[in-house]
DNA sequence: GGAGCCATGTAACATGTTACATGATTAT
DNA sequence: ATAATCATGTAACATGTTACATGGCTCC
């Protein structure tokens, strides 16, 4: 699969990046919604992408003598690029979700157990919307920018995370009203 | 983490099961929509978890030989299960989805492959709604078990995982939506 | 001068996938 | 008989996390 040579790449064609810029993309406020990776994995990698000439590297001198490598895309390397951005590869597998998980074994947690696990989840699913919404307001000004502009795949994901978000609290709130009513 | 172990420990609680009948769960309609494991992975861990006395072990003759290794769970196996059931941890890293990546970088594809690429999504995930949807009629002719048994559990998370295919539906349709018109 | 960030890397470990390997049972 | 399924395991590899390790730059 290599999904992690492709975000490198996605992020590189946009413009040029060091190995630090492109862990920092990876825990933004967007691109962290879907995708992410430690240093720990980007260094290496991109090694892999240099042998496979898929990105050129040039050092720049930061002050007085802090090397930074900035990496560029290839023409091959954009090739590749463009090949998976078309791909048609059937549906991935379903993402594993422990708070599912834990719900599916409920019958062993008592009812007013069970209750509180899911107002605990419904707590945090809610204030996770609000950061990606408020997230929106300031990037977008929930105005969809020009389709063909980087922005424009910004905007999407983000909504995509924040109707993620809608629909986990939709589910807790079902789960919450199927259980009985507390005994006085 | 060991999510596995928990799972397995999970799964062995409902009644006794072999590696075999515990990967087969792991592939069923109800658990692969959250969590799921092929047997290499089985296997190992429930040689962990004998060391760990977390689960006992008997060995079932089916017909004239062949061997089965029947798991049942140990008091201590139930408590450690509990005790996860009631955690209270911060929300999980947000699952990885690489057609939400992809679409990140949709800029670099033209307008027309975008559309043609979102539409072949949506056809995929309409097919998968409609398939769970089937399992809920069959399963559960559409009505929430009581809950405090396993069924209960079932339901919920088939819900939610219906509740999921119907909200990334809705997220490709906005962004169909925001796709320019096809010129003449 | 020190805190926090910029910057790059490696090592050990945990998790997960694909392939290799073997053999019994059941239904056609 | 033979194909599909039941049943259990290991090996090699890919992916991802945590910890170790080092040093420069910028702002206070």
């Amino acid at each position: 699969m290599r999904t992690l040579k492709y975000a490198i790449l996605g992020l590189i064609n946009r413009e040029p990046m060091t190995g630090y810029d492109i862990t920092r993309e990876f825990n933004s406020n967007n691109l962290a919604n879907f995708w992410y990776a430690k240093h720990s994995q980007v260094y290496p990698e991109l090694g892999r992408l240099m042998e496979e000439k898929l990105v050129t590297c040039e050092v720049v001198i930061q002050g007085e003598k802090l090397e930074k490598k900035l990496y560029s895309i290839t023409p091959e390397g954009k090739a590749q690029l463009l090949e998976w951005l078309m791909k048609n590869e059937p549906l991935e597998a379903t993402p594993k979700d422990v708070f599912r998980l834990r719900m599916y074994f409920s019958d062993f947690m008592t009812p007013e157990e069970l209750k509180n696990q899911l107002s605990l989840q419904l707590e945090k699913h809610i204030l996770k919307k609000k950061y990606l919404t408020d997230i929106m307001h300031e990037n977008h000004h929930d105005q969809a920018p020009a389709i063909t502009t980087p922005e424009f795949g910004d905007f999407m994901v983000l909504e995509g995370a924040i109707m993620r978000e809608e629909s986990y609290i939709a589910w807790i709130q079902n789960c919450l009203a199927r259980c009985p009513e507390e005994e006085k």
